[in-house]
DNA sequence: TGACGGCGTTGATCGCGATCAATGCGGGGT
DNA sequence: ACCCCGCATTGATCGCGATCAACGCCGTCA
């Protein structure tokens, strides 16, 4: 078991790599993503502390990770893991709990992808990421979005320019406050609940 | 351990309902899907033989699962679960694998729903429909796709009306031909995987 | 046998989100 | 101080996929 840390915006782990460690983010933010040749970039889900990072792989990594700001992790070669997990059979349980928790937030995230608008799609990752936060102890009503504009698009499958207009709007509903644009005040969280429409695996 | 038979179109389990059983699925096709209070629908995924069903929920299950065609599956109640898991390691680190392919199959799924086009969007779910009949030693070219074109417009994000006309201009380019509905045969596989642009997990 | 209803396809039109473009703002470097 | 450059926002326009609508086909049932 060995520490690692990555700065804002450098790479982790690449899509295709062959998968030689399993890491858990004791802090900052990891961004998950999967490319295509033209460049066209889905995120599929953001990490934070507690998350564990190439859980569900088998022979490679089959997404790419990158900081969204400066972070530190733990990093457990697999085949250490294998003993690892023998020995404690806690954590075994452990991983696999998070794995399928991780599962159904990529079935919420399905949904959100496939069926919602933007407005809705943008409450609904707001709501989700505030409610993460509390988890973590960190504040969950002016909230700190720490990755940019781009990654929101990437992870709702929009533009960054719909992004930008949705959080006008929900701006101009009055639901949200935007003083910075990372930092959201939610202004009126039943009424973003309503937008959103459905309720998220935290 | 009892079994248990559900006829086209039935309803397995419903989203909210306590999780009592986990299924595996012996014969046919099911259906995952989550819906939205104002009757918007998102199709997760499908389950063919040997898939489980159930896996990933914790207190409740978080879809509705329904029988595209008559199907058969073996049900565990849970709590039998917890016991023969504990007694055949064997079978949980199967439970544990199944997970995590499906978490790998969502995470495609985020994919193409984000970030491809109609075309590219059919034609990714005709090759991994391809695959999966491969697998399961069903035939995998002249390829008989069991649900409906709403189930496909509404696990690829799109409306019924979109999907038609994809399958008419993969028709139109020559890469398939349809000659029933539910019949669709792979005339050129290459075409078809450069179109998807796309490589999902099996 | 004819009527009906479900399903898939095709056509016509609309409107939302993508695209193209310009502007503003703030931080960093020389 | 100045100039960049990256990022977010806003405006103008385009075009793709949704929507509305009609039709054909093939079951089932009386």
């Amino acid at each position: 078991m060995t520490s690692a840390s990555v700065e804002a915006n450098q790479i982790l782990v690449d899509e295709g790599e062959p998968r030689r460690r399993v890491y858990t983010l004791t802090s900052g933010m990891l961004r998950l993503s999967i490319a295509l040749p033209d460049g066209r970039r889905q995120i599929t889900g953001f990490l934070v502390p507690g998350d564990y990072l190439g859980l569900a792989d088998e022979g490679e990594y089959s997404q790419t990770a990158e900081a969204v700001v400066a972070s530190k992790l733990c990093a457990f070669p697999v085949r250490e893991m294998e003993g690892l997990q023998d020995r404690f059979p806690r954590l075994k349980d452990r991983l696999h709990r998070m794995t399928r928790l991780a599962l159904r937030r990529a079935r919420d995230s399905q949904m959100v992808l496939g069926r919602l608008t933007p407005v809705e799609k943008l409450a609904s990752f707001l709501l989700m990421f505030s409610a993460r936060a509390a988890e973590n102890g960190l504040p969950d009503n002016p909230l700190l979005l720490p990755m940019s504009r781009t990654d929101i698009a990437d992870y709702l499958g929009l533009t960054i320019e719909t992004v930008s207009r949705s959080f006008t709007k929900l701006k101009t509903r009055g639901v949200i406050r935007l003083p910075e644009p990372q930092i959201v005040e939610i202004a009126d969280r039943t009424a973003l609940e309503g937008i959103s429409g459905i309720v998220l695996h935290a």
